[in-house]
DNA sequence: ATGAAAGCGCTAACAT
DNA sequence: ATGTTAGCGCTTTCAT
């Protein structure tokens, strides 16, 4: 493997004004930097990163910590940071923790160990105290889930009015009886979506009824059909259904199918997020877009600043509600 | 940031020891040990990956190369990797070519500078020139599609078995005007399961009908409808498809209903993957069920072993037919 | 069982 | 404009 040293003899001159080459800096004369780039190419010299790296003490790579890769949700926020990364020569390495603490730590040890410059973490069930710790030492951004009081700055969108609109969406094609599918109450988002669902039935005087408001350990598609036969187990049977996820509002549709009634005629279904999937099904699915490219270079654009030393500030990007066949 | 210098001055040794205890050797007497441990512990160090990997000349990253991360096909076996890629640390960098050439080549720098010890493809549209180039100096292993005569060791299924299966099972249940929806023949799997489409209705003496093969760009779910739009306008509609991904046959799926056609009644379809979401349609697809976990562990373990220096032979899995409500 | 020292490949401060 | 050299943090050979 040649090294800087050998592209250094064959071009005649030191290893410094190689590195001046390769890192292209103007403080060399045309002359000697085609000796040197002749001689790059004649060895087919590639420089290392890992001498580079250690030299710089940085790795130029970027944690992304997230629940499952199997959610579809991620993949756009993945792609926007992974386009505003390369951009800045950093590389993204994906990190599934299976929201599994022991899979977490390996994770967090790869910043602790310096193969990693800063996390993304989009996990709603990451241990927030490790984080805070973590965050005084290392650059670390939160991007949809996040947490207040942490002081870790993060990007999302807002929760409770996206919910609000969805479910006014509802009452004002002339539902009454929305049932809400939520996920887990301990994640802030799931808080603050019900919040949201409470709002919009208060304003338009409909009483709050408990049976309508279900909970889910996960966001996915067989646990929107679970939650769904319940639901269509209620002698008062909810019009609409508002899931926060589209997983779980694909599962709903799913078994409302099955059971043979009707998508929007029966029952209609609201979902979030926007995944390509949600626009697949049949009928295909209402449901509330998130900005996930934006968010996800936002959130790039955060970790790098971070990263370089600078303060960043929190960021609430816009939603918007896509009205299609299940309304 | 503490080093190996500041532990060896606390623990009253040199780094030498310091290495020898981080790295677990027996050379070491447990109250130097003990001593050691101490000073690791009181000055929360923590050794850094940098310097320990410039020292042994390797990333311990892992590239791994995908046309689309948006692909759910991909998702268990990049699952598969990551498993046996962490148990004997490794990490994953998961890298989406977009099947373009720049971005591929973004990629390879990555081994070539160092910062990767080798790389697991499987883009089908992968310039095999640069890779066969590539594999003569660092480790390569090729997953899922493949290439005979490149001389990379690869894992995957056989193809035309898969194909030939089934369309067997299509004919068995009545079926004798059946199309393909098949990708690009510039794949190799594309040709492959063509052949096994083919084989499977000569066996049988039905007749090769052109009309009944399309070729899309892409595997997604646009390009399955847009097909299955070209079938349903064929004078003499066949009344099964086979497509060569699930994508494709959801596609598919969701035309023939939108047409106010009835699967399996009016037209039976068979998909290819049993992706996550093969059991989320209405009906539920047919498809051949690849193993793809498997197939991602055993990349990895070929993968970890080339660049241990040793030779590995190529692997054909397991594929099986899973008979669903679309048949 | 332990230490001294070389060196992995690079960058940058300093000198000329 | 270019060269010399120290040093990033670690592992390992060679002595002792």
């Amino acid at each position: 493997m040649t090294n800087i040293q050998q592209v250094a003899k064959q071009a005649g001159v030191s290893v410094a004004t190689v590195s001046r080459v390769l890192n292209g800096q103007n403080t060399v004369s045309s002359k000697t930097r085609i000796k040197v780039e002749d001689a790059i190419k004649n060895l087919n010299y590639e420089p290392s990163m890992l001498g580079r790296n250690l030299r710089n003490s940085e790795s130029r790579i970027l944690l992304i910590l997230i629940p499952s890769i199997s959610n579809p949700f991620y993949l756009e926020i993945i792609k926007g940071i992974e386009n505003v990364a390369l951009s800045q020569n950093y590389n993204i390495l994906l990190c599934e923790t299976d929201s599994n603490p022991e899979k977490e730590n390996i994770y967090f040890d790869l910043v602790r160990k310096k193969m990693a410059d800063g996390i993304i973490s989009m996990d709603p069930a990451v241990n927030i105290e490790t984080l805070k710790e973590l965050a005084e030492k290392y650059s670390i951004i939160q991007c949809s889930e996040y947490n207040v009081d942490s002081g870790i700055p993060y990007v999302t969108i807002d929760n409770e009015e996206a919910s609000y609109r969805a479910v006014k969406h509802l009452i004002q094609i002339g539902h009454k009886k929305i049932a809400l599918m939520n996920s887990d109450e301990r994640f802030l988002y799931s808080r603050q979506r019900e919040m949201g669902y409470q709002r919009a039935l208060e304003e338009h005087g409909i009483p709050l009824n408990n049976d309508y408001i279900l909970y889910t350990k996960h966001l996915g598609f067989e646990h929107g059909q679970q939650a769904m036969k319940k639901i269509l187990g209620l002698h008062d049977r909810p019009t609409a259904i508002f899931a926060v996820s589209d997983l779980l509002a694909i599962g709903a549709l799913k078994e409302i199918n099955a059971s043979g009634l009707h998508v929007p005629n029966d029952i209609a279904v609201v979902g979030f997020d926007k995944i390509d999937f949600s626009n697949m099904t049949n009928p295909t699915l209402t449901t509330i877009a998130q900005p996930m490219y934006k968010m996800g270079t936002v959130a790039a654009e955060m970790l790098i600043d971070k990263i370089r030393g600078n303060d960043v500030d929190n960021v609430i990007l816009n939603h918007e509600l896509v009205i299609r066949e299940s309304t």
